[in-house]
DNA sequence: CGATAGTTGAC
DNA sequence: TCAACTATC
């Protein structure tokens, strides 16, 4: 008898262990289903560059289904009703699927487990998309989740390794679903009602890998080995590039952590060392902020901590507006914000300090600048940028980012971008500008402003404002809404 | 309980 | 040094 992979942010086949299984129990006779639900393609926070991606890793899994003999089937509508009609037409004996961890996810799955027991059908769910899942690591003492990243990765590392020396293999064969099944042709954007300007990355099973051997191998002049000090620059390809694929599923966690602990048995210098690291701190923070959410799912719409909701955010439109455009008269926020625009992508250096702006020099509610980040960005993930935004606005809890550390753009730029040239790539008003001006153009006496025909406030803007003041400001309205006890 | 520490900062 | 607080063991 068929059984179901249902396929949802988990786009491969090696590795997976839903499918795994699937085809352990049927023999290889599995019925592979992708599902677009409009509850999530109309939620207001899934953009173009997200569909466009989801697009072309359904394509990509497609043609490696059809390697093995096999073929995706897709639908579309309520995920449910979905399986439902997918189970009478196939007369499956069962649903197999990864497991996701957000609230909308867990009710959604809840509701098909307990369909498929009360038909007497098999539901199978899988640890898989994090190293360790939400309920696996709890404080030693009172078994409560960790709110503390520092306390959490402590003994992250032991059940994440252990989880990296499991991976499955991907299937070989399977067997086809009947010729007379029905599949949706994989739909256009304009389909789906998006409009995508940018150009994305290649995608799929096999790019995704091609980028992690490229962030392995020790040849290139920028692989993990240098990504301790090359991540801080936004110029520099110094990351993995991996985050849209570990968003879709194109490649497993396990496989990247297992990449990254055979390279710590080699011989390394202790800054090569740091660098692999680093890189795994960044997986956890990805199973971190999943079990946060988990257990604190309020959060994605409130701050963790509530006193920070009392702040009272200038929410100027104007400004969001001009922050959004690039527009803001500070070069490192604007070269981010078109990078964003460009690419669908920014880098997450760029991320931070632009997060900070909005929320920090601007007083822009977090949640304005998080939605604009998950319908622009090709990675967009709720749980990551939930985090991000609400780290950089100070608000998640017993944060290590306390509400009086601002971050200032032009030290920052200074600091990440010494010569300007990741501003240069991104912001061509600039790019005569030499680099005693490059962080703070307004500086520039006006007579340069003119022979470099880059005159402050014609051709580039002046500073939305002035970040010592804004700074103050900021200090002020934090310390006024934490200074109240928080309201129900 | 008391001791310790808190992603990536700025002034 | 910044301000004090809280999570964790």
């Amino acid at each position: 008898m068929p059984v179901i992979c249902w396929f949802r942010r988990d786009l491969r086949l090696a590795d997976h262990r839903a499918l795994h299984a699937a085809v352990a129990a049927s023999a290889g006779e599995v019925i592979p289903v992708f599902i677009f639900d409009d509850a999530i393609l109309h939620d207001g926070y899934v953009g173009a560059a997200l569909t466009g991606v989801t697009l072309a890793m359904l394509t990509a899994l497609d043609h490696d289904l059809r390697q093995l003999g096999s073929r995706l089937i897709v639908r579309h509508g309520q995920p449910l009703a979905e399986l439902q009609a997918l189970v009478r037409e196939t007369q499956a004996s069962g649903v197999y699927w990864n497991r996701d961890y957000l609230p909308y996810a867990i009710k959604r799955d809840t509701a098909v487990k307990l369909w498929l027991r009360q038909a007497g059908l098999q539901a199978h769910s899988f640890h898989d998309s994090v190293l360790v899942e939400p309920e696996g690591l709890k404080t030693k003492g009172q078994q409560k989740p960790y709110l503390v990243f520092g306390s959490y990765v402590k003994r992250w590392s032991e059940l994440a390794y252990a989880q990296a020396e499991q991976l499955v293999p991907a299937p070989t064969k399977l067997v086809p679903p009947d010729a007379d099944l029905s599949s949706l042709p994989i739909p256009s954007l304009a389909d789906l009602g998006f409009e995508l300007q940018q150009t994305l990355p290649t995608l799929g099973e096999a790019a995704a890998q091609q980028r992690l051997s490229q962030f392995f191998d020790r040849r290139r002049s920028l692989s993990v080995l240098k990504y301790d000090d090359a991540r801080e620059l936004p110029a520099e390809a110094g990351t993995s590039q991996l985050s849209v694929d570990l968003r879709m599923g194109s490649i497993s966690i396990r496989q990247c952590l297992q990449r990254a602990v055979d390279l710590l048995t080699e011989p390394l210098s202790a800054e090569q060392r740091q660098g692999v690291d680093t890189w795994i701190k960044e997986l956890a923070w990805r199973d971190y902020y999943t079990q946060l959410i988990y257990h604190n799912p309020q959060m994605l719409k409130q701050s963790l901590d509530p006193r920070y909701d009392q702040i009272e955010w200038r929410n100027d439109p104007a400004e969001f507006s001009a922050w959004q455009q690039g527009q803001t008269g500070y070069p490192i926020v604007d070269a981010g914000q078109r990078q964003l625009n460009q690419m669908a992508w920014m880098h997450n250096r760029v991320r931070m300090i632009s997060a900070s702006f909005l929320v920090k020099d601007l007083l822009i509610d977090w949640r304005w600048g998080e939605r604009y980040f998950m319908q622009q960005l090709c990675d967009a993930d709720p749980t990551a940028n939930n985090g991000g935004w609400q780290w950089a606005a100070g608000s998640s809890g017993p944060s290590a980012q306390p509400y009086f550390r601002i971050f200032n753009p032009i030290a920052q730029s200074k600091k990440h971008d010494p010569h300007g040239t990741y501003i240069r790539r991104f912001v061509p008003e600039l790019a005569n500008v030499p680099n005693r001006y490059i962080h703070e153009p307004w500086t520039m006496p006006q007579t340069l402003q003119e022979h470099l025909g880059c005159v402050i406030g014609r051709d580039y803007p002046a500073p939305l404002v002035d970040h010592g003041f804004a700074r103050e400001r900021a200090l002020a309205a934090y310390r006024e809404a934490l200074q109240q006890p928080a309201e129900e």
